[in-house]
DNA sequence: AAGGGTTGCAACCGCACAGAA
DNA sequence: CTTCTGTGCGGTTGCAACCCT
């Protein structure tokens, strides 16, 4: 590392750089090369008196027409690299140290709406700079693949979803929800639209989202404004357990299928939650504050989770950019964990939806970080927990995620997944009987799921006996494979949710027409290869949401 | 203690764009 | 309109510090 040098290399001063330059290769770089013939350009560290010497230049000079630096100051630099040098380290205001949580908050939720755009990312954090950003991101995209976690908290999402709905104003069903976040970084969200939701398929990609808006269109897609955001629908199902008000003959049938559920033993709430129905038990829900991440993200479960036993195997790397928006959480509550200022009273924390109360803020759950904040940290502390195997508190109803909470879905390989394995095989049939009035509607029934969460397998053991166009269960839980019986290479992907393995690709379609307000029948469009493309957006060219015209 | 692997940051590289000539 | 120049941006690399065995 190009650490910055200790005081005593001021020593250097000058004369070191002059020592010791590098041969430049004329590399001023890109649109500004150097193209005289003087002395070469240094490269590499700067040193303390390279420093000054431009510091001095800018306070006399100002910022700005750097390839002059060189001219003006006998600096052996080019004028790309005093840009770069003083811009990230010696222009004042910049905030030296790690990031504060805060910040980390605001990047991970600024980068799931613009994605890899640093500099814009760093507009809304004064002080930051962009290779800051762009390297704590890069860090933190590592450590999330090392520990098998989503990159993108669920929260984040959910932050999407209620900023989404504050801002469409199309969606008024009481939700206040605070926005503390939001307002107090003036951030810009795009509204993402269901149309514009069309264009970044990934957000699709995860089975409890998936099931949610299933629901959500089984049930209440009267009420939803089709210019609702998708995670308007989304949330939309996490409320109708709630909402009996809107739809109370539905919510008696939602009602009835989490009692046969409850009817399960103990560990039933892992299965519900590893089957995506958490989303449906936030009356229940405890844990606003308690998993920092839902994991809903189960595509990006699948993507870093290379011990999801379920699946086959991720192989080779994997580029660990993500389109914007791809993991848009189908828990409408968690992010308020993020958003809710520390001096919240618990009642605010009250899901509008909510008719009963939520738990004390105090049951935490064992996963949840020491920091508490949500963050980096706390997904490693998650991997932590899930590595030594421990569990929530069998007390402790974890709402937080669609998909329950990082400890019992993200390590599939663990105890939990096994035991929910074993309950499906010895439950299913029944629960599969309860779950009828959902299952139609869930996308899972055409989902190869390899590269899935568990969470969506068991989306997909759902399904099938409902599905006039999936085979049996047994079915839905093996991957896409081709004709050779080999994985699909789509199958590795989260969009492979999307893949069309469906004998009907018009029920596909329908059935996401009816999840995106029947726009998809135009956009969306079978590929060969069995995958999806919305428009022109495919996963390795989707624009970012900043990118879409609507966001800019 | 030593050596190899990993991490994380600073800097570089190359492309794209805008404005001036 | 074309070319040149400056700047911005995102991806990548290099390497010292740190970690692990």
């Amino acid at each position: 590392m190009y650490r910055v040098k200790s005081e005593s290399d001021c020593e250097m001063m000058l004369q070191d750089q002059m020592d010791s330059p590098v041969a430049d290769d004329g590399s001023s770089g890109g649109g500004s090369p150097h193209r005289g013939s003087g002395p070469p350009l240094k490269k590499g560290p700067w040193t303390s008196a390279e420093d000054a010497i431009l510091v001095d230049y800018v306070k006399k000079h100002g910022e700005g027409n750097w390839n002059a630096v060189q001219k003006n100051t006998g600096l052996f630099r080019c004028g790309k690299s005093c840009r770069l040098r003083w811009a990230n380290h010696l222009r004042p205001n910049l905030k030296k140290g790690a990031f504060i949580p805060e910040e980390e908050r605001l990047i991970i939720q600024l980068h799931a709406k613009m994605g890899n755009k640093w500099a814009r990312m760093a507009a809304h954090l004064p002080g930051r700079t962009d290779n800051e950003i762009k390297n704590y991101w890069n860090t933190r995209i590592k450590r999330c693949q090392r520990a098998g976690l989503p990159i993108y908290p669920a929260s984040v999402c959910n932050q999407s979803s209620s900023e989404d709905q504050q801002l469409s104003g199309d969606f008024n069903c009481g939700e206040n929800i605070s926005n503390d976040l939001l307002s107090g970084n003036n951030l810009y969200l795009p509204d993402f639209t269901s149309d514009n939701f069309i264009a970044n398929p990934e957000a699709l990609s995860y089975a409890p989202q998936l099931s949610a808006v299933s629901i959500s269109n089984l049930l209440g897609q009267s009420f939803a404004s089709k210019n609702c955001s998708f995670m308007d629908q989304v949330d939309q199902s996490g409320i109708l357990k709630q909402s009996g008000c809107v739809l109370p003959a539905l919510s008696d049938t939602i009602d009835g299928v989490l009692s046969s559920v409850d009817q399960f033993s103990n560990d039933s709430e892992k299965l519900k939650q590893a089957l995506g129905f958490d989303y449906l038990n936030e009356a229940n829900a405890s844990s606003k504050t308690i998993a920092p991440f839902g994991v809903a993200l189960s595509g990006s479960h699948a993507f870093f989770n290379g011990n999801f036993s379920a699946s086959r195997p991720i192989n080779g790397p994997l580029k660990m950019e993500l389109p914007s928006l791809q993991d848009t959480e189908s828990d409408p509550n968690s992010w308020l964990k993020y958003t809710l200022a520390p001096a919240m009273q618990p009642t605010e924390l009250v899901d509008p939806y909510l008719h009963s109360p939520i738990a004390t803020p105090s049951v935490k759950s064992e996963c949840a970080s020491p920091r508490n904040s949500g963050l980096l940290e706390e997904l490693l502390h998650e991997a932590q927990a899930l590595g030594s195997g421990k569990n929530q508190q069998p007390s402790v109803r974890s709402s937080s995620s669609s998909a329950g909470t990082p400890c019992e879905t993200t390590t599939v390989a663990s105890p939990e997944f096994d035991l929910c394995q074993e309950y499906w095989d010895d439950h299913h049939s029944s629960f599969l009987n309860e779950c009828t009035p959902f299952s139609g509607y869930s996308f899972t029934e055409s989902t190869p799921v390899s590269a899935a969460s568990p969470d969506i397998f068991h989306l997909s053991k759902i399904s099938p006996q409902q599905s006039p166009s999936m085979g049996s269960g047994e079915q839905a839980l093996e991957p896409k494979h081709d004709t050779a019986g080999s994985p699909h290479p789509e199958n590795l992907r989260p969009d492979a949710l999307f893949s069309g393995n469906t004998a009907d690709p018009s029920t596909f379609n329908n059935a996401i027409s009816i999840l995106l307000g029947n726009d998809m029948n135009a956009e969306c469009k079978p590929v060969l290869g069995g995958g999806i493309t919305f428009g022109s957006s495919s996963w390795n060219n989707m624009p970012h949401a900043c990118e879409i015209p609507e966001f800019k």
